[in-house]
DNA sequence: ACATTAATTGTGT
DNA sequence: ACACAATTAATGT
């Protein structure tokens, strides 16, 4: 496990904070679609993204799922951290988009880390600077994207993050993400596959190019 | 291999 | 947005 650590962190954290992350740190696989963090929980430890990825998600008064961002390995939930420090609830939900590994760590050992690693306060500010960036985008797309560029962002980001250039998800599961219903996402995909873009199928979409 | 059923996708209003 | 048609995958016989 300290392998995985040190392929994926070991760029950024110095030897002896990767030491204490191993020691301190449980690790956690996560299977696909399993719940990592949810709404009005409190965190007590937080989590640091070993591999796959995670989506984290916002709700409306309904009930309604909204994708804010994806997490990929290397990655870190701000919502966590600022969880953690101030002991206050998650405003959002995570959920393994992929199969994941994760090592949880301690509220007690990050603050300390913050006063004796440089890296981690480098890190920890890092991500919330890419966090908010990624937070910004997705709020310019729905203030000022119309649902189809919406849809090619989304699946830019997925076959991004994925490394597959295939798109395992139902209509269905694509409009909850981006809050629309499934007809305009099959008219859209449709749309795209007039164009040469996607290949449509049951429960996937193949990309061609977007 | 065929029929039945459930889920997903397509289309017109 | 809704209703319904068409298509596809899964399952049982």
């Amino acid at each position: 496990m300290f392998k995985e650590l040190t392929t994926h962190y070991g760029h950024i954290f110095e030897e002896e904070l990767l030491k204490e992350i191993n020691e301190v740190g449980t690790f956690k696989a996560l299977s696909e679609g399993e719940k990592l963090m949810e709404i009005g929980q409190y965190i007590k430890s937080m989590p640091l993204l070993v591999s796959g990825v995670v989506k984290i998600l916002r709700e409306d008064n309904d009930g309604n799922e909204l994708l804010l961002y994806f997490l990929e390995d290397g990655d870190t939930c701000a919502m966590s951290l600022v969880c953690c420090m101030g002991n206050t609830q998650s405003e959002v939900r995570a959920v393994a988009e992929t199969k994941s590994k994760v090592v949880m760590l301690p509220v007690e050992k990050m603050e300390e880390w913050m006063f004796r690693f440089k890296s981690w306060r480098n890190f920890v500010l890092t991500t919330y600077q890419s966090r908010l960036n990624e937070l910004m985008e997705t709020l310019d797309s729905i203030a000022f994207l119309n649902m189809d560029e919406r849809l090619l962002k989304y699946m830019k980001e997925k076959v991004r993050v994925t490394k597959k250039n295939t798109i395992y998800n139902t209509h269905q599961e694509i409009a909850y993400d981006l809050n629309t219903s499934r007809v305009v996402i099959s008219r859209l995909l449709k749309k795209l596959e007039n164009m040469g873009k996607v290949k449509l199928h049951r429960n996937y979409v193949k990309i061609i190019s977007l």
